[in-house]
DNA sequence: ACAATAGGCAAGTATCTACTTGCCTGTCAA
DNA sequence: TTGACAGGCAAGTAGATACTTGCCTATTGT
């Protein structure tokens, strides 16, 4: 349990995509792979990058929603949580500035 | 850069022996082998959890101190913040109860 | 000194993971 | 309806990762 959220967030072009997401939110697989390309040099395959998709999915960390032909990915940081809750002293101080 | 946090947190027996230093800090490699085979029945050998400790103490998760023939593993959860500068909206609220 | 204890190094293996390629399905515009 | 576009499925491969075994070094107690 939580596997696949630490399984997810171990590679770094999945790591990559959630930045991608976290900038822009909604973006289409065809949108993240030209972003990926652009943007960071990182030229694979559709596939792939789809199936990061799907881990990232299986963790919790992207939400989709399907529109016709296309299907839009949003981030959700929320599963983070649960690493701060399960190893204390790890949050950023309530009290700092 | 921060790729070894990940990597390292990726790994089931990793995290297990981070939740063991989180209880009792300062513990030695036979007394994590002791605690990962009696609480959670994990009967991995002593090199298998040595190198484990050595990928957390490349992650900074983990800090050591060396006694005579006895070295102490102790807990650091402050790389685990980066976490969270990276994906804001992931911390727990500080307005929360 | 010697045996026991705590730990480290290195090489081998077996499984897992990332990525590719080829083909298939569903949606939309002309 | 036909072609183009967005995406999915499945099998194969190369490289990474976890774990083992065997041997070596350093510290300590008797």
């Amino acid at each position: 349990m939580g596997d696949e959220l630490f399984k997810a967030l171990a590679d770094p072009t999945r790591r990559t995509i959630l930045d991608e997401l976290a900038e822009r939110s909604g973006q289409t697989l065809f949108e993240i792979c030209t972003r990926l390309n652009m943007k960071h040099g990182i030229g694979m395959s559709r596939q792939a990058v789809s199936q990061h998709l799907a881990m990232l999915e299986a963790a919790g960390l992207v939400r989709t929603r399907r529109e016709g032909r296309y299907k839009f990915h949003d981030l959700d940081t929320t599963p983070l949580r649960r690493i701060h809750e399960r190893w204390p002293g790890s949050q950023t101080s309530e009290k700092d500035s």
